[in-house]
Order: structure tokens, then C-alpha cells, then sequence
DNA sequence: GGTCTGACCGGCG
DNA sequence: ACGCCGGCCAGAC
């Protein structure tokens, strides 16, 4: 029980950070698991927000990996619906990449402290 | 109930 | 420079 509400902790801590994102900018999956203190498990941050999909509040668009590539644009609607939403607030993407991702890269660690 | 995979990342050959 | 591999955790088969 109390290992299931720990994981869910971090699921929802997650979702927290992301849901932190300001418009027209964006973090990486490594940024979140850094910042959450489990930088080696990138991975299930890309694994929770396939989960976050229930949750249409999360701005899962603007996470992308560390390339600043939309390696999660199959999960949505459509695969052009990241790419969209990113456009729509004022992001450059070509080829499936966030063009200048360091520039708008959001660091939760460095805004968040 | 063991095994595999996954929207990742960093290190090593 | 490029490619492969291991690691982390949780969920699906």
C-alpha cells in the first residue's frame, strides 16, 4: 500500500512540474526526474506522462527529451498535435524538434529552486 | 509470477 | 563521431 502511494507521488509530483511549465516554453524528461531528485529514472517520467494522459490539465507538449525533440508526438491525438500546440504558443519546431530548445528550455531547478 | 518494454539519459567502445 | 549498452521504476502480457 504505502509503496503504491509512493509511486503515485512521484507520478503526481510530476505532473506538478509540468503543469509549472510557462507558455512558450519547455523542459526535458531528465530536467523533471533531475529536479525530483531521481535523475537516473528519466524514464518513468516519460512513463508518467503517458499516465498524465487521463489528465488533460498537464501540458504534456511541453516536455520533450533532452534533443528537444518531440519523441512523444505519437502519444497525443495526432502526431502533429504537439507540434501544433508548441507552434501555437509561440515555439518554432522543425523536424520534429524544438528549434533554439536551450534558449526556451525551462529548468525547473534553476526557476523552481 | 517472471519477463519485457517504455514519451530517457549518460557513459563507453 | 557514431552506436551500443546498462540503469532506473512501473505497468502490461
Amino acid at each position: 500500500m504505502a509503496k503504491k502511494e509512493k509511486a503515485y507521488n512521484f507520478f503526481n509530483d510530476v505532473y506538478d512540474v509540468v503543469r509549472l511549465i510557462p507558455k512558450g516554453r519547455a523542459t526535458s524528461y531528465g530536467a523533471i526526474a533531475t529536479y525530483l531528485g531521481t535523475k537516473m529514472s528519466a524514464r518513468m517520467v516519460g512513463w508518467a506522462m503517458n499516465a498524465a494522459h487521463n489528465d488533460k490539465t498537464i501540458p504534456a507538449h511541453r516536455v520533450v527529451n533532452r534533443n528537444g525533440q518531440l519523441t512523444g508526438r505519437f502519444h497525443f491525438k495526432t502526431p502533429t498535435t504537439m507540434q501544433y500546440r508548441l507552434e501555437r504558443e509561440g515555439l518554432k519546431v522543425k523536424n520534429d524538434t524544438i528549434v533554439d530548445f536551450s534558449k526556451i528550455f525551462w529548468d525547473p531547478y534553476l526557476e523552481l529552486e
